[in-house]
DNA sequence: TATTGTTATACTCTATAACTATA
DNA sequence: TATAGTTATAGAGTATAACAATA
């Protein structure tokens, strides 16, 4: 007879449920944008690039956690797919910046309102309190934990 | 002059902050693992096995929500590391089982351990109060939602 | 020498689908 | 014919490291 001590169970912990969650939140996201031709990470550049108008591939790599080499590829889909421009920096020989093109930047609200419906098809079990509460100690957590990049997965 | 219309930020949407916090309690979880040689998703099999004694791999591919052909793939591994054993199924000669070895059977309580300090490190700036709404808010919205597949990733 | 961006390469993970053997 | 498990293949995504151009 083998001994079976008593652990813990994988949902005992709260990073189980918000992996199970998020997980689908996330993979829901993807397919809606999927039908628009377009990935997760490259979802986030575009809408990065909405704001600030043009971006060294460098900073966003900073940003969204990612390596110079992959942001490189995910511009190049994305430059493929007529949405992003790329264009020499004047002042830095060797630095490039990245910038929607007027199709990118069409999409962008386009695939906001995406956003926002996959938001409310999974929360909207919750009251309005309620979620205004998880997304105020979700901020909190990052931030007494130093999480800031962008979610790209 | 092109137009900008105001639409959703990254962070309004509840699915930004649930990814970001649980990508990197994830990520975290993963590096505690690979310090034992342990891959996220061979703790999973590893710990539903500790319960179950033996189990088929098709049972596992659906509890996990993977295909047969990921799980065989997993099993491959874990057997290559002395704490999967296969066997086949007394009654139906398509079926297998897999279960813990000895030597699986003494790891799995010192990854549980592992979990429980990753999970602590994470949410030790909650209260206990917060911990505890935020574990229900996640279980009501999976169950409203009807999510029920062990997040592996 | 250090930095920016790109490219070449490799690796991990998983799905799809074909295959073997039972049922 | 259908099912259980395996295997072969392919694709997505990303990191590492080497490279070219510029600072």
């Amino acid at each position: 007879m083998t001994a079976k001590p008593p652990i813990s169970a994988l949902t005992d912990h709260l990073g189980y449920w918000l992996r199970l969650v998020s997980n689908h939140v996330s993979a829901s996201f993807a397919r809606r944008l999927e039908a628009e031709g377009v990935a997760v990470a490259e979802w986030v550049v575009l809408r990065v690039l909405y704001d600030v108008d043009a971006l060294a591939p460098s900073k966003l790599a900073a940003r969204m956690g990612m390596t110079r080499g992959a942001i490189s590829k995910l511009a190049d889909k994305l430059v493929a797919k007529g949405l992003v421009d790329r264009a020499d920096d004047l002042e830095d020989g060797r630095a490039h910046t990245l910038e929607l093109t007027k199709a990118g930047r069409a999409l962008v609200p386009r695939l906001a309102k995406l956003a926002d419906a996959n938001d409310r098809a999974f929360f909207a079990g919750l009251t309005a309190k309620e979620r205004e509460g998880l997304k105020r100690l979700m901020e909190r957590t990052a931030a007494q934990l130093g999480l800031d990049d962008i979610p790209v997965s």
